[in-house]
DNA sequence: TTTCTTGTCTAACGAACGTTAGGTAGGGTG
DNA sequence: CACCCTACCTAACGTTCGTTAGACAAGAAA
């Protein structure tokens, strides 16, 4: 166990790593294509020659960086889930289990590094090689919030377009929620909140 | 009066406006850094100096277009409240307002050309530079939602974390919303279902 | 000690970029 | 007619880009 929120297998060397980190803020701050990899080895130490001898090119680059995203989100995702294990048929444990949920995706964003928001911000404009590749990752982690919701709400409740403005919603987050300056577990609260009862069609519970 | 949904005046010469809406398309598309003003004047069928008769700048011809965006969509949101004046305090009146400002955001996204949903998708990694230019007209903007949400709930009610995340999630249904295959009528209803009662705290009065 | 691997370096390649200078065709105006 | 302005062109500039080739230092393995 580390001390990370998320548990992300690390087995890369320091330096591979290092290259990820700088390279998934740079990505994020000013979008794949801005992003040189002079300035990315710039911000490492070293030359951007060296980053060839880690990766096969700035596009394998993006893909690990985006693969790792999508990993962080993923766990958290499994997490959340097992801390509501065993929650009832109850409104109120249902509403639980969505928080937990929200709450770990906006984890995700925030707290383990540039990687899971890079991913959202620089998968739109990513090359096509790199987005064909991460597609059925990404779709995989959509399909467990279908289920998720699916799960939560009745059965003649279509979930489609509120599932895709619940992650819509948190992901531009990215734009203006500063986490050093707002608390996490209030957006949290905010989200929950502002999706439960859109979603059930039934008042908040909690005022 | 022009057929256009929303009147933007065009006082733009034929060959600046193809550049514009040409450039646009390809910023959202690509983003800006990968869109080269070759490709852009490929498209347009000149040469990519040509362009330069038209702005004096690439980053020049950027801010036109985010300055467009913002026009598309201040002109939307007045047209919106045009159509609700003389609505009451009932809570239907107040969700029927509601329901107008959504569907005129969202009408501004997808049936005036690539300009505004290239600024919702460009502003962010835009050059320093064009963003601090563009920051004012944001701002405008978003008071005018700030005003409009504080009006419609009650005086207790912290409309802040729940604009963004309404302007958020609208925004980001550029990621998946397809205007050719669903109706933005229905994604309009569901947005506004989706918000008003996480916005009031009470259920949806249509169900 | 020799050998191999790992991680970095310097140097350079060709391509593409934003941008500028200067020229030209054509329509409107004196 | 001469003039000029608009909208384009060709050609080129210096810079930066992703990428490759090849050398070198340090440590582990033999």
């Amino acid at each position: 166990m580390t001390t990370s929120p998320v548990d992300v297998p690390t087995t890369d060397s320091p330096a591979r790593a290092r290259i990820l980190d700088v390279a998934a803020s740079l990505f994020l701050e000013q979008g794949y294509e801005a992003a040189s990899l002079r300035r990315i080895a710039d911000e490492v130490g070293i030359q951007a020659a060296s980053i060839y001898h880690h990766f096969t090119s700035k596009e394998d680059l993006l893909e690990a960086i985006l693969r790792r995203g999508m990993a962080v989100m993923d766990e958290a995702f499994t997490a959340a889930e097992a801390t509501t294990t065993g929650a009832g048929e109850s409104q109120a444990d249902r509403r639980s289990r969505l928080a937990a949920h929200v709450r770990a995706h906006l984890a995700a964003l925030y707290e383990n590094g540039p990687f899971t928001a890079a991913h959202v911000t620089t998968f739109r404009t990513a090359p096509a090689v790199v987005r064909d590749a991460i597609v059925p990752v990404r779709d995989a982690y959509e399909a467990r919030w279908t289920d998720l919701l699916n799960d939560l709400t009745a059965a003649d409740v279509p979930t489609g377009p509120a599932r895709l403005m619940l992650l819509g919603g948190m992901n531009a987050s990215v734009e203006w929620f500063d986490p050093t300056r707002g608390s996490l577990d209030d957006l949290a609260e905010v989200v929950t909140r502002q999706f439960w009862s859109g979603l059930t069609g039934h008042p908040d519970p909690t005022p």
